[in-house]
DNA sequence: ACAATCTGTTTCATCCGTGAAACAGTGTAC
DNA sequence: GTACACTGTTTCACGGATGAAACAGATTGT
């Protein structure tokens, strides 16, 4: 069943990704850490495989290497295939906009300034779409 | 409202998944905590939202609900087929559109309609700024 | 009645990941 | 030389997540 207090997450997969993908583009570790948000000093700690990166600097990290968080964190089980029957609605309108404006960060075609107007302007829409002015919280299952 | 928290952690769903699973088969917390190897107060802190699990602990509750893990955090991914080593496949600025678009699919507070506009609107308004040629790439000197 | 055993919640002390800032090299200009 | 601007690393105080254990409530058995 459980296996003994492993960890779960490959903190030098992580690491090895990150530090190869940012040699290759040149990017010192203050440059990533502009991008990402996640500081320097973590990305270095991270790097070297010390310690594990909490959750949300996982998702960043992973984010910007364009790679699954599977690849990272071990133990999560694949469903999704066929059909979504689970009821639970994962990104609710609170958490869309952070999370595209995670990967509009970590975009390095875009500017800092322009991946913030972009996140605002998606932000704007977003609201629009999602909040049909009722109070409804959740669509009813069907 | 959480102004920087930024948080690419759903905690709220989160638990409530956990919640309904574990109601739905009659389990206590005990017995899910001897299940997943989170203990007992950890879970009933996840199921009312205080806080936000670590990595490992978000590994083990994504697994037991059979869930992939980025319904529960905001990562960006594509799966590379196969191969496990050195497969870090980056892909730059083409992904970010369907990033989005798949995040905006899943969004189950959206219609399909909806998500496809709110996709296409972020489709041109993304190419117009980072088309390159322009200035869109930061300065960086060597 | 009482006790035993469940349940979920909440202290409590400990551990650890975090970012800012200090640090140590390494060039590079002037 | 010696400033300066960069690099990656490490120190530091702090916030917060954790599990064990204490806790309160409910249910059941005797």
């Amino acid at each position: 069943m459980v296996r003994d207090a492993k960890s779960l997450v490959n903190t030098d997969e992580l690491g090895r990704a990150i530090r190869r993908k940012r040699e290759e583009t040149g990017l010192s570790l203050r440059d990533v850490a502009d991008e990402t948000g996640v500081s320097a000093s973590t990305l270095s700690r991270i790097e070297n495989g010390t310690g594990k990166p909490d959750a949300d600097n996982i998702a960043r990290l992973t984010a910007w290497l364009n790679v699954p968080m599977e690849r990272i964190m071990g133990g999560a089980g694949r469903r999704e295939d066929g059909d979504e029957g689970a009821p639970v609605v994962y990104f609710p309108q609170e958490a869309m906009p952070d999370i595209v404006e995670a990967h509009l960060r970590a975009d390095r075609n875009l500017t800092a300034d322009t991946a913030k107007a972009l996140s605002e302007l998606f932000r704007v829409a977003y609201a629009q779409f999602s909040h049909p002015g009722s109070d409804a919280r959740n669509r009813k299952r069907r």
